[in-house]
Order: C-alpha cells, then sequence, then structure tokens
RNA sequence: GCGGGUAUGGUGGAAUUGGUAGACACGUCAGACUUAGGAUCUGAUGCUUUGCAGCGUGGGGGUUCGAGUCCCUUUACCCGUACCA
C-alpha cells in the first residue's frame, strides 16, 4: 500500500474538525497546561517556510503533553492591527479591514495545511471591536490608577486625589513624570483643569509632551527609521524635532518588578539579560549644585560621587528647561545657533556621529560644593534629556566623553583617581585610590562611593537615587488601522467614556492619510464624537497594545463581560510554555509583562508574570542559489567552469533549482530575459553557486510551506523543520534534505503492509527488539522535554535502522503513540488501521521501562583510588573477573597499575565498579 | 565601546556533559533491481598515505592517565544595545 500522505492528511484534517478534535474546556479532574506561539501578523506574502517552525515545535509539546494526560491549551489568533494593511490602504484606498480579512484567510489556509492542534474555537483577532473592547477597557484602567511606590502596588487615582485633599503631596510616595510639591490648600485651591494637569503626572496612562519625529508635510509623526539625513525616506520632507503632546503608559513605574521578575522565570539568560539592560537599573546619587547668581539649584545624577572633587564642569542637553534662564544675553546668539542645529539633528543621528564633540558655553557657573570653585556650565547634545535629570557633572579625568569634551574646549582636567595615565584618555576602571579629593583622600574607589553618598545626604547636597534606563512607552499613534482611545475632551480636559460604552468602535473611513491640516486620519471621521459632542481623541494606540493581554483572552475568548473570567483565569492561571521569536525582546515581551502586573495588581489576574517559560526559535534562513552569466552575453557557465570567465552573478529562483543542478528548461521559462540562454555544463549539468541569506523575495530563495506540503506532505515537513538543527538556532533552509525525513516516513508506513494487507503480527518482539523501542521511548521523552527536536527525529531513524523489517504489533504500536506529536497525520491513520477507534491524540505516551534497558548492560562509571578515571559499558553477561581482566588490561589502567594487579575489583549491579589497590 | 552567543567532514548537525569525535541525514562513489529513474534496496565515504601509520573539533598555550567539552589567551563571524553620566 501507498504511502498517500495528500489524501490521508486532508482526511484526518477534516475529521479533526468535524470531530472537534482539538476543542478544549476546563476540567478541575485534569492538570493544565497552556502552550502559547505568539500570534502572527498576517502580512499579504503569507507564510514561508521559516515562520512556522515555532508553531511545529509547540505544537509537538502541546501533543506530547496531552498525551501525557494534561488537559492542554494550545490557541492561536492574528495580531491584525498595523502597519502594513494600513501602508497599503493610503496607496490603494482599500480599506485595511478588507486586506486583513483576506490575508487572515490565506494564513487560515496554509496553518491549517500544517496539522495544527490549535483550539480554533478561541481565535481573537486584535482589530474585532469584541476583542479591543478589552484593550480599551485596561487602558481606561490604567488612567484611572497610579502607582504606589510604599505599596509597590497600582491604586486608583481617587485615593492619591483623597490624600491631596488630606495633606498635598506629603507623604505621597508615587510614581510620577515630576516630583511635585503642592500642600492641601494649594490643591484644592487648584481648578478642574490644573487638577487634571496634576493628575496626569501620576496617572499610570497619561499625556504629557515628548520629543518627536515630526514631519509637517506628511503630517505625521515618524519613527526613528523612517528619518534619514533629516528628511523623511518617503517623499524627502524636512523632519524636525518637535514637542508634541502624546499619550504614554508609565512603564517605568514597574521597572523593579519587571528586574525581580526576571529572575525566577525560565527564559534564556541572553533574553534576561536584554531586558536587564533595558531596564538600566544603576545606583547612584542625586546632586544639587548651586548656580552663581542664579535662585534655583541645577540637578544631576551621578553614580561616581567619588570622582565630586574632579568636576571642572557641567553639562545640561539642548532640551534641559533651564538652556534659556541659564544663558547669559552675549552668549544668547551662541546658544540659539546650536539649538537651531541640534534641533536639526534627529535622535538616530546624534546617535550615529557618535563622538563628534560639540557644544556651547551657557556663560553661566555652578559651584563645586566639595571645592568651592566655580565652574562653568555648558550645553551639549552628548547629554541626553531622557536620562537622569538630562543634566551632568562632569569629571574629565575619569570620564571618556567628558575627557573629550574638556580636550575640545580647552577645560581643565584634575585627576582624583590614582592608577592610570591621563595623558592620552580619561582613567575609568572604577578601582584606585582617591587623590586630590580632600577627606577621601587615601580611600579607594569603592569605598569612596560610599562615604560619598553618606556625605551628600549629610550635607542636605542631594540624596541616594535609583535610576532607569526604560522609558516611559509613548502610547499613541497617529495612524487610522489601530485601536481608537476611549478618550474624549471636554474643555480639552482628557476625560474617559464610562465602560459602559466600550468598544468605541472605529470608524470607517475611505482616505487614510493625514488631514492636510496635520491631523490624524480619524479626524476625517464624520462625527468623532461622543453622543453630547465632546470630541473624541483622534490618534490610535501602537502595536503592541493589542498584543499585550491577548494570552488572557484565550482563555475565555466569548465572554462580554469580562476580560477573562475568575473561573477560568483561575484554571489556566498563566501561560507554561512560550514559543516565539527573540525580536520582541524589549517590546512585546515587555509590555505584557507590564500589562499582566497592573492587572495583577488590580485583581483581574492570579499571577504577576505572564509567561513562565518562553523558548526562542531561531531564525530560518534561505539558501540562494546563483548562475553565472558570462558579462555581455547571455550564456550561462556552470560553478565549476566560471572562473574561466568573466562573470556575473545572478539569484536564480531555488525552486527550480534541485541539489544545486539548474533546471534548464524551467530557467529558459522563468523569465523572458532567459528564454534563449546558452548554457556551459561540466559533465552534462549546470551546477550553481548559492549562498546563506535571509529569506527574501528578491532572493528568490522563499520556500513556500504549501509547495512542500504538495510535495512530500504535512508530516514531512513537520518533521525536517525540527530535524534542521537545534530548534534556538539560526539554521539555513535547504530542501535538498527533506528526502531524508520522507524516506523515514516512507519506510515506517511500509512496515505496516504487505501488498494492501495490514502485515501487523502477534509474535512476541525479542529482547534486543524491546531494548530498541525502550531505548527510543526514553530518548524522545528526553528529548521533547529539553526542546531538542532534532535528536528526537533522529532517534526515530536509528530506532528503525536497528528494528530492520519487524513487523510486530508490540513494537510498531507504540512506536505510532510515540511518532505522533512530530508526525500526526500518518500515526493517527496507522492507529485507525491497527484496530483502535479512538484518537491517537489521545493515546497515553509511551513509557519507558527501565528493565528492558538495564537488564542487559551496564554504564558504569569506576572507581580507582577513590577518584573516578574512567567509565565503561559492561555487558551483564560478563563475570566479575572478565571486567576485572578487561580493567587491567586498558592501556590506561595499566598506566596506573604499573603493571601490578588490583587487590579487588567490586562489582556492584547497578551503579559502581569499585577497583582497591 | 558594552552585553550575549557561535566556531566540529563537501553540507545540516550528533557526542550519555571530562571517557572510542563525526550519531542521524543530505551529498558523493560503487553495486543490485530496472526500458528508465529525481523510485527502491545494499555497501563505502573526516583528512594524508600504495601501505604501515600519522593528523584531526577556528589558532596558540595550560590542567588531566584522558579535553570538542574545563582554564588562560587569540582570531573570525552572528545577535542585541548604544554618548545611560
Amino acid at each position: 500500500m501507498e504511502y498517500n500522505f495528500k489524501e490521508l492528511e486532508s482526511k484526518w484534517q477534516q475529521r479533526w474538525k468535524e470531530n472537534g478534535t482539538y476543542h478544549v474546556e476546563i476540567d478541575p479532574a485534569r492538570p493544565k497546561y497552556y502552550v502559547l506561539d505568539m500570534f502572527p501578523y498576517p502580512s499579504g506574502a503569507g507564510l514561508h517556510v521559516g515562520h512556522p517552525l515555532g508553531y511545529i515545535a509547540s505544537d509537538i509539546y502541546s501533543r506530547y503533553k496531552r498525551q501525557c494526560g494534561f488537559n492542554v491549551l494550545h490557541p492561536m489568533g492574528y495580531d491584525a492591527f498595523g502597519l502594513p494593511a494600513e501602508q497599503y490602504a493610503i496607496q490603494t484606498g482599500q480599506h485595511p479591514a478588507v486586506t486583513t480579512e483576506r490575508n487572515i484567510t490565506r494564513y487560515r489556509e496554509q496553518l491549517d495545511k500544517i496539522g495544527f492542534s490549535f483550539d480554533w474555537d478561541r481565535e481573537v483577532r486584535t482589530c474585532d471591536p469584541k476583542y479591543y473592547k478589552w484593550t480599551q477597557w485596561a487602558f481606561l484602567k490604567m488612567f484611572a490608577h497610579y502607582y504606589d511606590r510604599r505599596l509597590q502596588k497600582a491604586r486608583p487615582v481617587e485615593e492619591l486625589v483623597a490624600a491631596f485633599d488630606r495633606n498635598g503631596t506629603e507623604g505621597v510616595d508615587a510614581a510620577c513624570t515630576s516630583e511635585l510639591h503642592f500642600t492641601a490648600d494649594e490643591w484644592r485651591a487648584m481648578n478642574e483643569r490644573e487638577r487634571e494637569q496634576t493628575l496626569q503626572n501620576y496617572r499610570l496612562a497619561f499625556r504629557a509632551d515628548t520629543m518627536v519625529n515630526w514631519c509637517p508635510q506628511l503630517g505625521t509623526v515618524l519613527a526613528n527609521d523612517e528619518v534619514k539625513d533629516g528628511l523623511s525616506v518617503r517623499g524627502g520632507y524636512p523632519v524636525v524635532q518637535k514637542r508634541m503632546k502624546q499619550w504614554l503608559l508609565r512603564v517605568t513605574a514597574y521597572a523593579q518588578r519587571m528586574l525581580d521578575g526576571l529572575d525566577a522565570l525560565e527564559w534564556s539568560d541572553s533574553l534576561k539579560e536584554i531586558q536587564r539592560n533595558w531596564i538600566g537599573r544603576s545606583v547612584g546619587a542625586q546632586v544639587f549644585f548651586d548656580v552663581k547668581g542664579f535662585g534655583g539649584k541645577l540637578e544631576i545624577f551621578t553614580t561616581r560621587p567619588d570622582t565630586i572633587f574632579g568636576v571642572t564642569f557641567m553639562v545640561i542637553a539642548p532640551e534641559h528647561e533651564w538652556v534659556n534662564p541659564l544663558t547669559t544675553p552675549e552668549n544668547k546668539a551662541a546658544v540659539e545657533d546650536y539649538l537651531e542645529q541640534t534641533k536639526k539633528r534627529s535622535e538616530r543621528e546624534r546617535i550615529a556621529e557618535t563622538r563628534r564633540v560639540s557644544g556651547v558655553f551657557t556663560g553661566s557657573y555652578a559651584v563645586n560644593p566639595f571645592t568651592g570653585r566655580e565652574i562653568p556650565i555648558y550645553i551639549s547634545d552628548y547629554v541626553l534629556a531622557g536620562y537622569g535629570t538630562g543634566a551632568i557633572m562632569a569629571v574629565p579625568a575619569h570620564d571618556s566623553r567628558d575627557y573629550a569634551f574638556a580636550r575640545h574646549f580647552g577645560l581643565e582636567i584634575i585627576p582624583v583617581v590614582e592608577g592610570g595615565d591621563i595623558s592620552k584618555e580619561s582613567y575609568d576602571a572604577k578601582e584606585g585610590r582617591l587623590i586630590n579629593s580632600g577627606f577621601l583622600n587615601g580611600l579607594d574607589v569603592k569605598e569612596a562611593i560610599g562615604v560619598m553618598f553618606d556625605e551628600v545626604e549629610k550635607r542636605g547636597l542631594g540624596k541616594r537615587l535609583v535610576n532607569y534606563r526604560l522609558r516611559d512607552a509613548i502610547f499613541s499613534r497617529q495612524r487610522y488601522w489601530g485601536e481608537p482611545f476611549p478618550i474624549c475632551y471636554k474643555n480639552d480636559i482628557a476625560t474617559p467614556l464610562p465602560e459602559t460604552e466600550l468598544p468605541l468602535e472605529l470608524p470607517s473611513i475611505s482616505d487614510f492619510g493625514p488631514t492636510e491640516e496635520g491631523e490624524p486620519p480619524l479626524a476625517r471621521a464624520e462625527k468623532w464624537e461622543t453622543a453630547d459632542g465632546y470630541p473624541l481623541e483622534r490618534s490610535t494606540m501602537p502595536g503592541f497594545a493589542g498584543s499585550s493581554a491577548y494570552y488572557l483572552r484565550y482563555m475565555d475568548p466569548h465572554n462580554d463581560h469580562a476580560l477573562v473570567s475568575r473561573e477560568a483565569d483561575d484554571y489556566w492561571r498563566s501561560v507554561d510554555l512560550y514559543v516565539g521569536g527573540i525580536e520582541h525582546a524589549t517590546g512585546h515581551l515587555m509590555y505584557s509583562r507590564f500589562w499582566n502586573m497592573f492587572l495583577y495588581d488590580l485583581g483581574y489576574v492570579c499571577e504577576a508574570e505572564p509567561f513562565k517559560k518562553l523558548i526562542n526559535q531561531g531564525m530560518i534562513q534561505g539558501r540562494s542559489n546563483f548562475v553565472y552569466r558570462v558579462v555581455g552575453t547571455n550564456t550561462f557557465v556552470s560553478l565549476g567552469l566560471k572562473d574561466r570567465y568573466e562573470t556575473q552573478e545572478i539569484h536564480v529562483d531555488v525552486n527550480i533549482v534541485r541539489n544545486d543542478q539548474l533546471d534548464l528548461e524551467a530557467f529558459r521559462a522563468w523569465h523572458p530575459e532567459f528564454a534563449d540562454a546558452e548554457f556551459i555544463l561540466e559533465e552534462g549539468k549546470y551546477i550553481c553557486g548559492w549562498a546563506i541569506e535571509k529569506m527574501s523575495k528578491s532572493m528568490y530563495n522563499v520556500v513556500n510551506p504549501d509547495y512542500i506540503i504538495e510535495q512530500y506532505g504535512a508530516d514531512t515537513l513537520r518533521m525536517y523543520e525540527m530535524f534542521l538543527g537545534p530548534l534556538e538556532q539560526s539554521k539555513p533552509w535547504d530542501t535538498n534534505g527533506i528526502d531524508g525525513v520522507h524516506k523515514f516516513l516512507k519506510r515506517f508506513w511500509r512496515l505496516f503492509f504487505e501488498g494492501d494487507a495490514l502485515a501487523v503480527t502477534d509474535d512476541a518482539p525479542t529482547e534486543r527488539e524491546l531494548k530498541t523501542l525502550h531505548r527510543t521511548i526514553r530518548k524522545v521523552r528526553e528529548d521533547i522535554e529539553n526542546f531538542s527536536f532534532n535528536t528526537s527525529v533522529a532517534a526515530f531513524m536509528i530506532c528503525l535502522n536497528e528494528l530492520g523489517d519487524c513487523r510486530k504489533r508490540a513494537i510498531l504500536e507504540p512506536l505510532v503513540a510515540l511518532l505522533s506529536p512530530f508526525a500526526p497525520h500518518i500515526s493517527e491513520e496507522l492507529w485507525h488501521r491497527l484496530g483502535h477507534a479512538d484518537s491517537v491524540c489521545d493515546a497515553a505516551y509511551p513509557v519507558c521501562e527501565e528493565r528492558y534497558l538495564v537488564e542487559q548492560t551496564f554504564e558504569y562509571p569506576v572507581m580507582i583510588n577513590g577518584k573516578l578515571r574512567f567509565k565503561q559499558e559492561y555487558d551483564l553477561s560478563m563475570t566479575p573477573d572478565q571486567i576485572k581482566a578487561d580493567v587491567v588490561t586498558r592501556p590506561v589502567a595499566q598506566k596506573w597499575l604499573d603493571g601490578k594487579a588490583p587487590k579487588k575489583v567490586i562489582v556492584v549491579p547497578g551503579k559502581i565498579i569499585n577497583i582497591v589497590f
């Protein structure tokens, strides 16, 4: 009987669908397990062979867990809001909802062919109003809460208002944009607008002015990668840095908890490290410097208070709020000139032009509180407005940037730490003894830092402070295809819509670009206002909004009364295994953790961390093929002969190349230009060159899974994707190797049949066959637990090689169950042919019986003189004397024994051979 | 610059975690069956050498009876991040 994969795969996919095989419900009688994939953005290009890698791995794990008796939640959905659909809409006028729907249909078709065990009844789409109702709901909750730093928890804004009513800011310790101080009387004296403005300083979702790349001609904010050389990439219009009112999420409030939470997560160290760096905690001191002839004190942040005696100047960021007050009349022109220069440059450019020293003197002087010396205050864009206080104390002797600046402007450099030569560069290391530093002299750096912290606090110059690099997330986009904000403006005061009015649906419009006045596309909607006539917010939420809590929605996707019911959340809790790409390390995976912690604080979810274990699948790269055209001709020369000609390398579609051999006819038909191509062959073949590159259309190396499934079947695709290499490693796709896996499945299939009849026998298996079976079971189980799917596929192949043509049910039946997570279609078919009525999905996963392994051989560590010396696998049929003889004759042992015989060789069946001398 | 990772045959990759390097698969070669083979099966296949033998896990050094694995050093590539005070 032929292995007709096409027929049996579509048959079972159909049956699974009809029978609801993958539908799951809460079942308190069984332990739950939640396996989640990062849901895809359904792009117009469809899936290529690299996309399903993670889905296949998670599907194998889900099926395995299910067969182990777990109630497995394994859902899928679509991250459907997003820029590409909108860009396409601006160009073509097609509504993004239409193209998105079309793309989703295409994705679903492709996914269905691979045989996943998704419970599609739980599908979510972020662009569905029933779904984004809960995105809006969470936003309203964030708007209505602030972060109490003392309780380390989000609390209702009403509590903050009550506190202000009682004592003003006295005793309030809340996460905020800037530290405010006012009394209860001052608070009570504020009008409604002032109060709201004050509260925005504390809300977890708030509006504030931030610097953005603004393109007046395009009428929109641009991301850094959309700007080049101060011009917009599209259109080439000037882009300026502009302060704009934007919605933000106060993720910084959760910085410490997000940092601490990492320790308990089963994520890769590299991923945790990326998040740690992103959060960027640093412990230092806040210090105030008096400014000569000026009322205020300049606040800076430093991690090196020990070097304060070496401060010879100060620098503030160009955006610092004191730039104007600190600038003296005679420096005004120069400062304005400098500000104009920096304004033109985007943040990215500032970064790209690394270490190009620039700056300007304000004319003002600060006073070093420890030396009493007057030090000049400069403005320079190497100081970032967004970090710390936007102002620094400069210690040129011990900071390379300050050093470069001091050299450039001829400022004084005073060494205060011994150990380096500062004639050519600064000495940044945190070791050495302090010099030129008054009471710190003689201390080493670490001691000095501690002493200085105390001294600064004692003298009332400042205090210890922890700073984070993490910044609040800008949450609004001047775009159409996103969630509308459930916010209206009453007399310009941002006012939340009542929850009962959610979802606030995206209005239908036909032109998706910004308006001529530079308003976001939603300004084009007719009547974009509340029923009582208040205007609604016109920007929409960014891409990460909809993906921040989707894993919760899967638990209870049809609930109209809550994001997730208490019951569902109590049962499913959090994601046990999350599989997805590392590119979301600082985006989605940060926002989701923030979002979840917030909901946790409010008591809506029972776990603080959403993703317990996380696996990052590697990228599948493309393997491109090349042909070599002799320059100036239409003649193509085979790889081995190309050095004899002057050639031009041309990408050729990998789908018309097999084992690097070009299909000449297909090549001529591929492109009109090549219709009359001539070839210079080697041994009658045209051999192509190849290279590993990103899989992309322009390299003609995209392999479509539909094509592979058509040729080899879904089971082969699934197993081959796993066989390619370690899951977490990037590796090239090479269709050439797929035959090996396909052959394996065909061989496995053939074992069951003699002609068209089932040929499985009930003969008793031999010890050897049982050993092979159980070793395979052990290996495969172990490998699945370790996500080492490539070696488990190899284990199946080894097993088949060892079994030869064993057709015994006692061996084959467990193998079918063992294989089913990897190749569900063929396994299901064989399972039924073996006489089972139920699905192989519910067949208990085979368990290794150790006795079949240990009864034949032992693996012993060998102790010589109490030290582990070598291991050897001994067959149990060997007597202790034989083992002894073997040990003694081994070269290693002989070296040790120096010719003498050991006194005793102890053979303990089970563990250890102890050799006594 | 900083942080993380990788390096093994012609190719993708194994290696029980310090114990016979190259499992498994591709490719290649040879053979069988075939009108045919991009089907199936069998065998060979790290390199050098006719052979004996020697050399082999990016390079150099070290620890050890024994190193792909541990330590030091160095090179190349990949990823993340970037003036974070």
